[in-house]
DNA sequence: TATTGTTATACTCTATAACTATA
DNA sequence: TATAGTTATAGAGTATAACAATA
């Protein structure tokens, strides 16, 4: 009755594949959600906190404590935007595109453990039917 | 590139899940797991709390503050086992099974406002897919 | 007035380790 | 020796509220 609930089933998939993350992606020092602000940092340099926080489902303020970790670790800076001084561009460190690089193999090692269960239509099946929950 | 990965996906819908059941069920007081809880201990009475652990994969000392409050709440009550003394079977009480009822069909509606989005043969292959990650 | 970022704070959730009582 | 349950504890991870600076 439980294996019929989509909550369950997702929440079931989501811890599985958090503790697996944590064992093989940057020796259990990086969680997802930073991993997360790596990747969206690079590919948008300067991008602002409050917008990570949007697509990251997360409060400003948490996102704040998260990149003080990073910017402490020297993968990422922050620098004040001359346009609107309000903002505080986020920008990875050449130190933090080395370890993002390493990051993303892990991760991809880590994702194609589960990613090997599915053929390749089954995946962008079940990716678009996940995205259809949180969209 | 975010989108691509499994990881993200299914964190972005359990979260957005897990707030929506908080908001919709038991008025925001009753998580996830301990409707589990409630749901597994009415369909196998005198569960042992080490069974429970094992299906929501939660450490046996996690369950337990759990099931304090819950029977704190008057919901649920452990009795001793009388075969092997050192189990404590959990049994929904009366008052729980009317509680139990309720949540179930808050649940139901909850659930009911993502699984709208698909058909029936997606939500069956959805939740399949899912399995295949944790099972 | 609204927005960006920050600080301080508190709460929830969970695991770990060490213990007991039983087996 | 192993298992079921418990306690104490610590560490995450996050949100809320109040604030400063800027728009």
């Amino acid at each position: 009755m439980l294996q019929s609930l989509l909550g369950y089933n997702v929440r079931r998939a989501q811890v599985t594949l958090a503790r697996d993350f944590q064992q093989h992606v940057g020796q259990g020092k990086i969680r997802p959600v930073v991993f997360c602000i790596l990747v969206l940092a690079e590919a948008q340099p300067g991008i602002a906190q409050v917008e990570l926080a949007r697509k990251l489902a997360l409060d400003k303020a948490s996102v704040v404590a998260l990149i003080d970790r990073l910017e402490g670790a020297g993968l990422v800076e922050r620098r004040r935007s001359t346009l609107d001084r309000r903002r505080q561009g986020l920008f990875v460190t050449p130190q933090g595109l080395l370890r993002l690089q390493t990051l993303k193999d892990e991760v991809s090692r880590h994702e194609r453990q589960f990613l090997e269960r599915y053929s390749p239509v089954e995946i962008a099946l079940l990716v678009s039917l996940l995205q259809r929950i949180y969209e």
